[in-house]
DNA sequence: CCCATTCGACTCTTGCCAGT
DNA sequence: ACTGGCAAGAGTCGAATGGG
């Protein structure tokens, strides 16, 4: 290997050879001088050590103060409650002897009572709520099992209710996130087929577990609610399918969604991995499924969202894991080494965009390559011209078809070449595979292309070609905003046209692709030819009516 | 005490290479 | 030719340090 200028790494590479012993003292030396492991001065540690002590006392204080709200608040409660019917007092004592029976943590305990009294104003609710109890107390206990596993504070679950996924945050004050998703079972909960699964580390969400549907207090709700805005899936696949042979274990899983915890994926030979997860760090059949999980994902990114953020992320990574899993028919957990080959690939998604434009940008906006001045004073021009960055709002032009007059909105013919190139190359492409994604081109798909046109302009910046110059989500996210903005925008100004406009580009780049062209679903019988062939039915009906009486 | 600087760990993106 | 994986290199972040 190439003696390398990476900080973190060049240390392991030095300390690596043992051999130098002058060389390897000088690093030892170093360690002790600089770095994390470098101790802190006496007069750092005694800030250090104040800054602990004034949070210590701080957060005793704050402890303090809920305990005596909580207890105002309680005096307050049995106050009202002796007001109440007797029935509900009984509902209330059962409920408290319930709790009894589950409670590790008093101080959540009470949380929990209050959010369940909170459903006890009628008979059924009262009943309900018991139900209700028994599960927050299982969830509690789950939660309490994987914060010490995990050690980490908060965490985000997904909880199968009724067999349906609800994801839902967990934090200090946990009952505040789950009250929402009680206030919206208004049938018992069961035990049964309640299973928790650690998703992640807690992502902050700005808006808490709002749920999609208006609660209604008689059907029965839906309890889906998810905190992160989710494709529109299913995508289409074709049939389930088995990828490579699952190990023996595996077929009992097979065909069900396990209700119960689910099994880590194997790892090859059953040896845990060190270093970057990758895929191939896994047994056969779970890299398959991986890469197929990638590869949705990049959908994803393609249509959805191409910068994502983290809870983003997180909430695809589990749906294209949940989709491969339902797909083979193998069931494995979403571990957090799995998520991160997943979520790690929204760069390559974006950068195989952008190999596939880059070698058309010259050639299609005129840029000269002679690097003579003369070219680069002209190739910067028409750069500031194609950005209109001399406008005090730019509104960039690249994307019409004719750029000098700026007329054919998203239709310059790179537009079209890139979505041909990259997702629709042949009848196996993304754009083909996943149609739903991609039928009509979406407003998302256009608006990554523009942004990525755009980063192969900004290499012409200067006048001369800057291979140096990268395609950073920090330095990109704004423009494939401002970009995404502009074609919502222009979208809106005819919903139906537009959405025509952009089927038609579909519809291109799959002929292009040499794919079968979309069958119109089969047209069923006319109006006119259905009244006919009924009285026609009736008419048999009554000969055949007429030849029995006959007979008998 | 504040602020600039330094440094190591870590993340992100890219280019290259091996395997298919 | 394409895909997946690896490693280099650039960038970022946070903690420690030291000078004013």
């Amino acid at each position: 290997m190439p003696a390398t200028t990476r900080k973190g790494k060049a240390k392991s590479a030095s300390s690596g050879d043992g051999d130098n012993p002058s060389e390897t003292e000088a690093i030892e030396a170093a360690d002790d001088r600089s770095g994390r492991a470098r101790k802190p001065s006496k007069k750092q540690a005694e800030i250090n050590e104040d800054k602990q002590t004034a949070v210590k006392r701080k957060l005793e204080a704050m402890q303090k103060e809920y305990k005596k709200l909580k207890q105002q608040a309680k005096k307050l409660k049995t106050s009202k409650a002796g007001s109440k019917t007797s029935e509900s007092a009984g509902n209330a004592s059962e409920s408290s002897s319930e709790s009894s029976s589950f409670s590790p943590e008093s101080e959540e305990e009470d949380e929990t009572v209050a959010t369940t009294r909170k459903h006890q104003s009628a008979d059924a609710t009262a009943r309900l709520a018991v139900c209700h109890f028994r599960v927050i107390a299982r969830l509690r206990l789950a939660v309490h099992r994987l914060r010490a596993t995990a050690r980490l504070p908060v965490h985000r679950l997904r909880v199968n209710v009724h067999g349906r996924a609800v994801s839902f945050v967990t934090s200090a004050s946990w009952s505040f996130a789950i009250s929402p998703l009680l206030a919206y079972c208004t049938r018992p909960l069961t035990l049964a087929p309640l299973a928790t699964t650690l998703l992640g580390p807690f992502i902050i969400i700005p808006t808490p577990f709002i749920p999609t549907a208006p609660p209604s207090p008689l059907a029965l709700p839906p309890i889906i609610t998810i905190t992160r805005p989710l494709p529109s899936w299913p995508l289409i696949f074709e049939q389930p399918d088995h990828l490579g042979a699952p190990p023996p274990a595996l077929p009992a899983q097979a065909g069900q969604p396990p209700t119960g915890d689910l099994k880590d994926p194997p790892f090859l030979h059953g040896r845990t991995p060190t270093g970057k997860p990758k895929a191939g760090d896994y047994e056969a059949h779970v890299n398959k499924m991986i890469v197929r999980a990638c590869h949705q994902y990049e959908v994803l990114i393609a249509t959805e969202d191409a910068f994502p953020d983290l809870g983003t992320q997180d909430g695809w990574a589990t749906q294209v894991w949940t989709d491969t899993c339902k797909r083979t028919q193998v069931f494995y957990k979403l571990t957090e080494r799995v998520e991160k080959i997943i979520t790690g690939r929204d760069s390559h998604a974006r950068g195989g965009l952008r190999d596939k434009i880059r070698p058309h940008i010259a050639a299609t906006y005129g840029f000269v390559t002679d690097g003579s001045e003369r070219a680069k004073g002209a190739n910067r021009e028409r750069y500031r011209f194609l950005l209109d960055c001399d406008a005090s709002k730019p509104e960039p032009v690249f994307h019409y078809k004719d750029v000098e007059s700026r007329s054919g909105f998203a239709h310059n013919v790179l537009i079209l070449r890139a979505l041909q190139d990259h997702w629709f190359a042949d009848g196996t492409s993304p754009g083909i595979k996943y149609a739903s994604q991609f039928s009509p081109i979406r407003e998302v798909t256009l608006a990554l292309v523009f942004t990525t046109i755009q980063f192969c302009l900004d290499q012409w910046a200067d006048g001369t070609f800057n291979k140096h110059h990268m395609y950073t989500e920090k330095a990109y996210k704004s423009q494939y905003d401002m970009h995404l903005r502009h074609i919502r925008d222009w979208c809106a100004m005819d919903v139906n046209a537009s959405r025509t406009v952009r089927q038609r580009l579909y519809d291109r780049a799959r002929r292009a692709s040499g794919a079968a062209p979309v069958t119109a679903p089969c047209p069923g019988l006319s109006d006119s030819s259905k009244e006919r062939l009924r009285a026609e039915l009736a008419a048999q009906a009554a000969a055949c009516d007429s030849d029995a009486e006959e007979n008998a």
